[in-house]
DNA sequence: CTTGACCCTGAACATCACTTCAGGCCGTAG
DNA sequence: CTACGGCCTGAAGTGATGTTCAGGGTCAAG
């Protein structure tokens, strides 16, 4: 079926210019493992590709940007889940579905961004007093109830 | 409502003041489960307990500051592995094992930081260009392969 | 025809921090 | 004495994101 005029190697070999090429090729070109393109597949955040007939799959220009795309998508922060989403929303046509998930997102790493922040704050000012050779305070991490050079937890209470 | 002149109460009902409670009462006082707590001790994050005769664990003051101290140290960041090496290394006497790890965990919060900040603008440009009603640049993101509004990764390269 | 690279599937493993389950003992109130 | 809640252990499940393994087909070159 696909013995085109010029040869097509079925490996992973080299440049395979046109829209035919197996799984090996699509993982180099994403930068990814053929393990995790088959995961993806599997997951849903691939369609399943199409076989030949001993069972190989084959891809093509499309694929290659949907793993794009994938990918990109991983890197603002989205999850595979989420991705798939999209994707089954229709990634493909809709603004939507990629703009309020993209909103949601931005909520969700500011969040994420500020409790960060905060810990930081926290760790530093811990840092201060242990450094200044305050052992003793530094200590006081096992022995305080509510070190303030932690936390403001409080341990005592009842529901 | 501590109507309690010698009797000691097996369950988790209520304040026990003194040094010897069992699990339930610990796991009320530190704010999470006695599953928690049993899973902490066997990982080694909290010491073996004492038992009765009878298998069961009992606890003291020291185990509720022991505690107090893996929680603050988790709201900081630390992984209960780290947790654990601290108490190994001699948290209780040692203030380099501490700060060795602070130091250590602040690199690492820095780093995440930035990183989620990076994403943090490069997700709100794509919403700036999306809101806009940019509708066929949003769409980029599924057919431009190093598109701009998401990364520069580039998915043309061959090793 | 044999070799070796490549591909297939399904299942198990890895990490993190727990939770849930199965099966069974303990101890006290009624 | 019986029931019921609390406790015990060890094992398995959860969820996210893969990786690794076992066992076995496919294909092109030598």
């Amino acid at each position: 079926m696909t013995s085109q005029t010029t040869a097509r190697p079925t490996n992973g070999g080299l440049p395979v210019e046109d829209d035919d090429f197996p799984i090996s090729v699509l993982a180099t070109r994403a930068g990814v493992s053929v393990e995790t393109v088959r995961f993806y597949e599997r997951l849903g955040v691939l369609d399943r590709a199409p076989r030949t007939s001993s069972g190989y799959r084959r891809y093509g220009r499309q694929h290659v940007q949907r793993m794009s795309f994938v990918k990109r998508a991983k890197d603002l922060g989205f999850t595979l889940t989420e991705i798939g989403e999209m994707v089954k929303a229709g990634a493909l046509g809709s603004v939507e579905s990629v703009t309020t998930a993209a909103h949601a997102k931005l909520t969700q790493l500011n969040d994420e961004i500020a409790a960060l922040s905060d810990r930081r704050c926290r760790l530093q000012q811990l840092l201060r007093i242990c450094d200044h050779g305050d052992g003793a305070n530094c200590l006081a991490l096992n022995s305080l109830p509510g070190n303030v050079y932690l936390s403001s937890e409080q341990p005592e209470e009842n529901p």
